[in-house]
DNA sequence: GTGGTCTAGACCACA
DNA sequence: GTGGTCTAGACCACA
């Protein structure tokens, strides 16, 4: 699981990690039940600060992408579908409000597909 | 000229200010040489201070989208195709990048594209 | 006489009129005791209020580069040659600071020179 | 690092910071990666206010001269020789305008050369 | 601790 | 009136 973080994103770094680990997750690189690394651990990989990925995982948690068992470590979460299909919807609605803008514009949203497949 | 600010957006405010101003001379509300709002004048109407309108001004002047000339205003510049293209293209590129994320998925593009038209 | 100035520039106008005159001084275009447009004329045919021109006339009578006689106009002085040799030594102790900075960059004189043959 | 400011001079206090900068950048004073200066820290030690080094901050990064990471700090960019080129060829170029100038008023470049070695 | 944003407001030069 | 610069300082998120 490699993890790129850009610090002079506006993201703040907690964020980005989250982002990543969502992708492995819904890229099916992390699957359901497998215990991903401890936070003092993804830390020092990362070179961040331990409660920066304490943040991201509480964060995680809370959206039930992960499970935390106090001493056992973080895994993730047995039912991932809702994350995957909240993910895609997201996606597509974010493509919807750029293609309302283009509109705005005066394009078409046939001008805009035929744009896209070049 | 309709400014709208949102105070809770994690877009700084000097920014909303930018991507207002560039909306309208996309949209060709504000046009080719037209003045804009003196710094102050802009700040009373929006309510916040001079410095941020400052702010924005400058950004939108480094990228020639209006030029400022002491003691006369701000205006539109002359030459704002560049303008139009570049936010169009940008457009299209970040609806390209969502596109092979989602493709990442396992969806096609022709997928995508039947869930956009819903 | 052809003024050009330039509203983006950080150097003020009625300096930008001084400099210029002083240009066609030196360069003959402008010679002594030849009569130099009205303040109002200039003013209309520059676009620029009239008291920024009084301003650069009353540095150039101070500068000694033009005479105004009250009622008559103004006039370029009758002995220009300081003008010339002080414009001159400028710009040569210009040069001077220019390739102090660059020495101290590690690059010899002779460099530089070369350089300059390019 | 050593930071001289001029408060008389035309030149902004922000601009003046960058130059200095610049110049002990070009000068291999402040090495690729190495760590300037925090802004609040370097705005005390100069006595002027944390926005005026935030707005010389802010140009240098643009100028791709530093990089600055939220919360860890600002560092000289890694690759800087695009730097060194540029302000070199800038004062090439400032020569060859200075003496364009002399050459319009009759000075041949073998005498501007011979009056640079007094 | 570090940067990012913003307010409030002053003072200046110039036009 | 218009922009340019600067001070003083607050509050915030993040690390």
């Amino acid at each position: 699981m490699l993890i790129n973080l850009n610090y002079q994103s506006r993201t703040p770094i907690y964020e980005q990690i989250i982002d990543e680990i969502e992708r492995y997750v819904v890229l099916g690189v992390l699957k359901p039940n497998e215990q991903i690394p401890a936070i003092r651990e993804l830390a020092i990989q990362l070179g961040v600060n331990p409660n920066t990925v304490k943040k991201a995982y509480e964060e995680l948690e809370r959206k039930k992408v992960i499970v935390t068992l106090s001493t056992k470590g973080s895994y993730i979460a047995t039912n991932i579908t809702d994350i995957i299909n909240e993910k895609t919807s997201n996606k597509i609605n974010e493509i919807k409000a750029i293609i309302k803008e283009l509109e705005q514009l005066g394009i078409s949203k046939e001008e805009i597909i035929k744009k896209l497949e070049n």
